[in-house]
DNA sequence: TCCGGTAGGGAAAAATTTATCACTATGGGT
DNA sequence: ACCCATAGTGATAAATTTTTCCCTACCGGA
């Protein structure tokens, strides 16, 4: 695993928040496993444009920090379920309002965007 | 200013939120400036760690995207001060939950990443 | 034996973000 | 002319995250 050299700040809780959840897919997962998608082959289907690895990369953090719980079922073919802990499940309201707050701006963003120059100030 | 590669999904409000905030700093600074620090100057003082260029990097970015305003002063030496938009505002909500949300998950977070070796699982 | 589906990981490339350093510009004071 | 403080930018290095490609392992069926 990559070995930081810049320490995290632990006296900033919106640094810490993002050092477990601030990536390009926890938000995602975290949602997506709370809508029931649990196991890992379902979360890449049910998850656009993510991978098997970096899903499984995310997934191991997320269970490293506490915020998901895995379940290995000895089935054949190996069943693997992921839920989300207390701490979890804690995140879910902010994830919501998150996204939320996301999808109203989206519009905005994109306008910004797709302009070449930039706009008029 | 770099040139994006890998598209933005503007279907998830996720990642679209993460585009706009998503970044080491965004948030304090969001923070910050709705807490009265509007001038360049205070924000790096308030700021533990951010450096001149960063701050004026994300201060274009939040400005560009419409999160914060910009007045500049014609006085000597320069004045300019930022001031949160409407966009800008709704935001503060999800800043104070997540900060808090950090707070509280921090001490579990110290603990798991400073054990040398993994949790047993 | 080879192939299927499942879950997981190593290594390196590519993408992206952040840090570092060195500038520009303004106008006042010494 | 030089130094101060302010705000801002370009170029590049360094750090970090994400992608891509390929391999392991398990076990059942053809």
């Amino acid at each position: 695993m990559y070995q930081r050299k810049i320490p995290i700040d632990y006296s900033c809780g919106l640094n810490i928040a993002m050092e477990v959840v601030g990536s390009k897919w926890k938000f995602c997962l975290l949602d997506e496993i709370a809508k029931g998608a649990k196991r890992p082959r379902d979360l890449v289907q049910a998850i656009n444009g993510i991978t098997r690895r970096v899903l499984q990369k995310d997934l191991r953090e997320l269970e490293m920090h506490g915020l998901v719980g895995k379940t290995v079922y000895a089935e054949v073919p190996l069943r693997v379920e992921y839920h989300l802990t207390t701490a979890g499940e804690s995140l879910l309201p902010l994830i919501a309002a998150i996204d939320q707050w996301g999808l109203e701006f989206g519009p905005q963003l994109r306008n910004i965007l797709e302009r070449k120059a930039m706009p008029v100030l």
